[in-house]
DNA sequence: CCAAAAGTGTTCTTTATACACCCATGT
DNA sequence: ACATGGGTGTATAAAGAACACTTTTGG
């Protein structure tokens, strides 16, 4: 009785789903959580994580849900990232898919992998085993928005701590754009932002000169306007 | 008969619209296509043109179908805008629209008038009536994107004929953005970029120095990367 | 000859880039 | 005392912003 198809439309509609890029950063690599994979089709595979969403939940909601119940995170910085359409991109028929992409603080990276009710696993982005569907052309498109997004809009401090130095901020810039900083130059031009407040504490048990934290001036970002870090080439 | 609910599934799903926000340019004025309803909800009601996805076409497909056959438009710049997936966004029920934004060259302007099919006209984007949906939404989306997007792309030749002068262009730029261009400023950084072309013809019958006529140089822009006409702020 | 828009360079200010040494801390 | 990464300033180059007059054309 729980295959009874007891939903119906005048028109054919598709099948609604979701799903989320979650990106992570760690000793210095990006990283992506994908989802081994329970069921055909792509038993095995890997995949994002996402699923069906309910009809009484938007696609964010969905994105959301699904997100705490295949990863166990949740509050994270979560943005659209594109509609998928094609028509055989699932193999079980018509599915459409409106993915997201999140990014997740370290302190909570560590809580994924503790989580046992999933079969969850953090790749570097640059070690990606083959993905399941139309993953690979969603990634592609993920990983560019992230590249273009992060010029100009402070968003990588949601994959860092809470408090973060410097050279760790300056660190995931270059991770991400895959390109070298310099020191003076990213300082200069982050700290004239007023984005970001000085603690007044300084790192321990360090064998070199302990490093100022620093956190992310939410308010005073939401009251400004766009930034740049860099310009676009 | 035409009423039989025959598409029966396991769980329920969304119905999948499209609708399309087709920007134009005319007279200085930056305008946005819009079509009177015939049918409830919202009947009599002005809304983007739009409907929904047939299960063998993609969204996006759907949409360039939609534009064709309410507007008679074809083979104009399209590109996906958002996803909208509020649970009550629709009085008939569960209805999820990807939206796409489209750009009409000012010589295809025209013919969406001559057009006896469909009850659609062009509104200036500072006169608009009161949409039908979540329109009004929709529209804040798509305006804020065309804005940002101008700035570093150049699909501002979309919305112009194929020969442009400098000056239609500036105003252009002018208009989208609410702000004034400096001339000189302006004519030195679109032609430094090397994307338009100078053609071998000027204005006729005008009663003043005759313009040169431009095109843009679509090979020279896609073989280089993206280009940044005004500093973000 | 008048009105209207086209076209054109230079100066100044701001922003970006390149670059090297001393400092604090743990081992 | 040494190894490690933290923290700092200045000079040069590039880009952006401000600004005014001459030219061409039709009426």
């Amino acid at each position: 009785m729980g295959k009874e198809k007891k939903y119906c439309y005048e028109y054919p509609r598709p099948a609604l789903t979701t799903d989320c890029i979650i990106f992570g950063y760690d000793f210095g690599e990006l990283k992506v959580l994908l989802i081994e994979r329970a069921h055909e089709p792509f038993r095995a595979s890997w995949a994002f994580p996402g699923g069906f969403v309910n009809i009484d939940e938007t696609s964010e909601e969905g994105a959301v849900r699904e997100l705490y119940e295949e990863t166990g995170l949740q509050n994270v910085f979560i943005e659209q990232l594109y509609t998928f359409s094609d028509v055989d991109r699932d193999p079980r028929g018509r599915v459409i898919s409106v993915v997201y992409y999140a990014l997740v603080k370290q302190s909570e990276y560590k809580a994924v992998a503790g989580d046992d009710a999933a079969k969850a696993k953090w790749f570097s982005i640059n070690k990606l085993p083959k993905l399941a569907f139309d993953h690979e052309m969603i990634f592609d498109v993920a990983i560019k928005r992230l590249k273009s997004k992060i010029k100009y809009q402070p968003i990588g401090f949601e994959l860092l701590n809470e408090k973060f130095t410097l050279t760790e901020l300056q660190q995931l810039y270059e991770t991400i754009l895959g390109i070298d900083l310099d020191k003076r130059n990213f300082r200069k031009k982050i700290l004239s932002m007023d984005i970001l407040i000085k603690l007044d504490e300084k790192q321990t048990n360090v064998a070199h000169k302990a490093a100022w934290f620093y956190k992310f001036d939410k308010e005073k970002y939401d009251s400004s306007s766009l930034f740049t870090l860099l310009t676009p080439k």
